[in-house]
DNA sequence: AAAAACATACCGACTAGTCGGTTTTAATCC
DNA sequence: GGATTAAAACCGACTAGTCGGTATGTTTTT
């Protein structure tokens, strides 16, 4: 039967995410992880070859959400698109306050391991590109006022990653969901013609 | 005498630094650092109480290079404030290749670590009140346009934060310290006004 | 019965920190 | 200015424990 299969994995990588964004890769052990997920040793390594192969699965998992969540708003116009994000980032720091201390630890792994650098950042300058194809797009429609359709991209992700990073090490210095938004609308709003 | 003793001192925090960037705190072992500063471990033990120690000491002289530049542009006016800080950046960008890396070790080690965040979430909890009075200033006198200081404050912040993260992960991707320079003259003319 | 799923004991490598002993340094005395 | 001395600086073997991964065996599913 695959159903407990199934079970098992799904309870290793939640456990996983859970260890990993509270202590960090390095120091959530496959024991700890195991005990967490209430299973054993074996059974870990029946499903995944090694600790950084899960690490890369749940990569993987979290690339997914992002790639479909594009893929989503692909037919609408650069300003539609970037309507929907304003909406979806308060969303984030609402819903993600779990698993948003992994975006952490995924860049700072990506940092040092080649194999998972090349799993995070070859996803990451796709992002870049589309971002940026998106304002070029805004800005040969005549809606978006004439800016470096590069720079723009650059500064809009950065601004997302900084407000991410602050909210992570930060949680209670500000209300986030509201800065975000505010932020984006400020972005957005510079970006639009009048 | 001091001399050898402050020496084999420096050499300890620079081959941390070095090792800190390149492996990770946890990777990069005590044995590491002793080995790449060519002394013992005895030596390292009778400077530092801890690992732990050695890298709150890191952290501490890090803070202080910011707080003395703050320092240095204390009694100018809230654009010249902001000049000096549009031409700081690329020169961080440029030269600090090589300690980049820590500042993610530092933020990661925050998020996980009670004392390192005291050590560390007070005094940016400093620097954002500075920009935030430091905008607030600018409003007042009339140079700046009328924003929510908070709010910029914030986003300014988060912008340098993503950029240095980016070209941290993706060193190649682009040419950091032009799009720095853009970033921020972007920033500082939205928020001079005409 | 065959295979997939799971459990447990164990291994070798590695790590932060300790400890008893040795060398270097700087001040003191003759 | 050479000998004395105590403390500071340094050494490196050792400890006690952790970790990722494996080998071998047992249970469950099909």
């Amino acid at each position: 039967m695959q159903q407990r299969s199934e079970e098992t994995q799904t309870k290793i990588m939640e456990s996983a995410i859970k260890l990993f964004s509270n202590s960090g890769y390095n120091k959530a052990s496959v024991d700890d992880i195991c005990a967490e997920a209430g299973i054993s040793k074996g059974a870990f390594y029946h499903h995944f070859k090694s600790k950084q192969k899960l690490f890369l699965a749940l990569l993987d998992g979290w690339l997914q959400t992002i790639d479909s969540a594009i893929d989503a708003s692909k037919d609408m116009t650069a300003p539609e698109s970037f309507t929907r994000m304003t909406e979806a980032f308060p969303y984030i720091f609402e819903t993600a306050g779990d698993g948003l201390p992994m975006f952490l630890e995924f860049w700072l792994q990506a940092s040092r391991d080649k194999k998972i650098w090349d799993a995070s950042i070859a996803p990451y300058r796709r992002y870049h590109k589309y971002f940026t194809s998106l304002i070029k797009k805004g800005v040969d429609e005549g809606s978006f006022v004439e800016v470096d359709p590069e720079l723009a991209s650059r500064m809009i992700v950065s601004t997302a990653m900084g407000l991410l990073l602050q909210s992570l090490l930060d949680p209670k210095g500000a209300k986030w969901e509201k800065v975000a938004r505010e932020s984006t609308t400020m972005l957005v709003s510079g970006l639009l013609k009048k």
